[in-house]
DNA sequence: CGGAAATAGTCAGTGTGCTGATGAAATCTC
DNA sequence: GAGATTTCATCAGCACACTGACTATTTCCG
């Protein structure tokens, strides 16, 4: 008695849909490189030359966690990772020529993977779950990291 | 150039929204007990006796994970664990006065939370956006077990 | 009854993800 | 310019989560 329904929590729900996901993107995706690893090397290939911190920011995972995922990227020879001459402190990233020739071919693979997982909403359905998942990850994010709000200026 | 936009990924979506309930889980709900943990212990308030592998079912845990978890749990003493007399394979969990006080604790705590979590969307919104998920999870889940289709007989 | 197959649990290994402590380099301030 | 502060990275420690290999027990079947 007293037991509640999981299916009405969310977090719950998000534990799944992430099973799921890894499930298919093993199967579909790649064994090797994770969701994790691609999304490090995806946002490298848009801007070669971020440090960790900057990665973390733009794929929401924290410094540890990085450098973690950068570390088996460089084992890989995926990622060369070089000191900053001018700052020290940092190490810069930038995707190797193997790097961006297994991005491209995991976006494609990605992209198939992301039907099949989609594949049980119809298309309005589809933007409404991806904006909807967003609205509330936002709000969240926006909770932990008191303001930063509006537009950053250039 | 071709670097991907992940917000059109629900696997990472996943992931940042299961983020965000990690961070609000610890702030509003309990630093000790997580929540893969609560929902073990939930399923045995649910059904107490059950086995590792009918908690791993209920919860979508794999065996590894569920021992982990159990073990975490019983070592707090909010499980009993014993061989089931009739199958010495099994052994057969169910929760301590203490482990029934803890969940209903949180259940109340975890109801709040959830609240804030979705707070971002309209009532209707709410229902869409849980149904949206589970329908993705539920689909994916099916195309690992094949079949076990339609109600099981009793 | 007795060997083969199925089932429950454990263990080792890997990868994600977090916090908190530490160290090194840069910047800010007096 | 020297000391305090901030910033970037690393490390240890913990918890989830999966696979694949192994053990123990039970069941199935000849």
């Amino acid at each position: 008695m007293a037991a509640v329904d999981l299916s009405t929590h969310p977090g719950h729900l998000a534990r799944r849909l992430q099973q799921a996901h890894h499930l298919l993107w093993n199967a579909m995706v790649s064994e090797e490189i994770t969701s994790p690893q691609f999304a490090v090397l995806n946002a490298l290939i848009a801007e070669p030359g971020l440090d960790q911190r900057g990665v973390g920011e733009r794929v929401r995972l924290d410094r540890s966690t990085v450098a973690d995922v950068v570390g088996r990227l460089t084992r890989r020879d995926l990622l060369d990772k070089v000191r900053d001459p001018q700052d020290g402190r940092r190490a810069l990233l930038r995707p190797t020529a193997e790097g961006r020739r297994v991005h491209r071919r995991l976006t494609v693979r990605a992209a198939r993977m992301n039907e099949v997982l989609l594949a049980p909403l119809a298309d309005e359905e589809r933007a409404l779950f991806l904006s909807l998942i967003q609205r509330v990850a936002d709000a969240a994010e926006r909770l932990r990291d008191p303001l930063a709000e509006t537009v950053t200026p250039s």
